[in-house]
DNA sequence: TGTACATCAGTGAACGCGCGTTCACTGATGTAC
DNA sequence: TGTACATCAGTGAACGCGCGTTCACTGATGTAC
């Protein structure tokens, strides 16, 4: 997928509306037009709608991964052996920050693809980023349990899942929730400092200590 | 909408369906044929797909809250003032989990379609709950400040956020997640052990310090 | 320098298909007199 | 008890529409001789 003019303006354009409409519901019409660019023009350059797809997730994650591992090369190498967590998670999010920039858009469009990528019907598609991604991925957890020497291996994995539902989700939809806040608080937050809120969530999370049996045990088998 | 077998048997085969592929992907002609239905008995009981969309949500929803509000009932008068934060999450967990088993589904299918309403560009069936169960949700949040007298308003709103979060995402794809434990770690663990680590996950992150500011703030504005 | 050909980004129109919805109709059940 | 009519759940076939994809084609640029 060399670069050409008219395959950046498919990408952009597919790449907002997927994150607002979701695949099934934005149409190849949709795109080429707010492209600007000819209907055929997708399938010619990108083959089909799912290499479509892929191609606007590789776009990126790619530099998103790849900053995200030079950023940990230089912690590692600064902060030699005494890592904080909050710092590992502060990094983790400000690479996803970053990326906003890049692309003129807003945290938001970065999350609600991540989103889209879990939660669509679209196995190949997340095949595909688990094979591309799955190093970083784990070198991460690494990083965790290192910082977290006392939250068994098993625990953390769970931890990690309920951190990526709490960053996905709540990032997904900022715009709307700093917009409900405000109306309700009236003192406007920045990005910011909502991010800064969500370390100190998950980092208290990710420490706690060894859960007690609060369900009962009544409950349903499954 | 009264009931009749045709309907139920609509309501079990769309409520499954919708949990499974979102609402976009899945056709009246997938839906009526899984409850062996006309096709036409859609648009004559509900009138159209949205409305089915609506209906589905009403029927899950409505006996969820009701329990879980007779459930805050009974814990009001019984704890008199002397509640647990763990209990008041748990209660919220177990409620959610009782439904799935009146549903004959599991906890997935409930938190899929939680997840969609919140997700999906269904910007009327979100209002639609928000006018049906807004009451519930602050009387829940009212209870969690009760519970947290020092966790200022404004973060606690996003706490919330937060665990909504955590909750909607990683209870989506319990299933595959909990397969994917299993072949991690070797040691199966039933739906009750992982809701309890979630529990004490959030517990510890609805009760973090004030924030400390790690984020860069050479950070890009929004 | 000129001509023939290959390459390739891009186009316009059409393809068949599955979609949500509509409509005239059926057949069973209940009600009025 | 019998007949006429109303109601209503359910049906089969068709409607127009928007979808992803295909295809023959154009026109500009580069290459070979």
């Amino acid at each position: 997928m060399p670069h050409s003019e008219t395959v950046e303006r498919i990408l952009d354009a597919a790449e907002l509306l997927f994150a607002e409409k979701g695949f099934a519901e934005t149409s190849l019409r949709l795109i080429t037009s707010k492209a600007e660019v000819n209907l055929a023009a997708v399938n010619y350059h990108f083959g089909s709608k799912k290499a479509l797809i892929q191609a606007v997730f590789a776009r990126f994650l790619g530099p998103f991964c790849q900053a995200l591992e030079h950023e940990l090369d230089a912690y590692e190498q600064q902060a030699a052996g005494t890592f904080s967590l909050e710092r590992l998670l502060a990094i983790l999010l400000e690479q996803a920050l970053a990326i906003k920039s890049r692309n003129r858009g807003d945290v938001s469009v970065f999350m609600r693809l991540l989103g889209l990528a879990f939660s669509e019907r679209q196995q190949d598609l997340r095949e595909y980023l688990g094979h591309l991604y799955g190093k970083l991925f784990r070198r991460y957890m690494r990083l965790l349990q290192l910082v977290l020497p006392k939250v068994p291996p098993e625990a953390l994995f769970w931890r990690l899942h309920f951190m990526l539902g709490t960053a996905i989700f709540s990032l997904s939809g900022l715009k709307s929730s700093m917009a409900a806040a405000e109306q309700r608080f009236n003192t406007p937050l920045s990005t910011e400092q909502v991010l800064n809120m969500m370390v100190a969530f998950l980092a208290a999370g990710l420490r706690a200590e060894a859960e007690n049996e609060v369900l009962g045990s009544s409950a349903h088998s499954n």
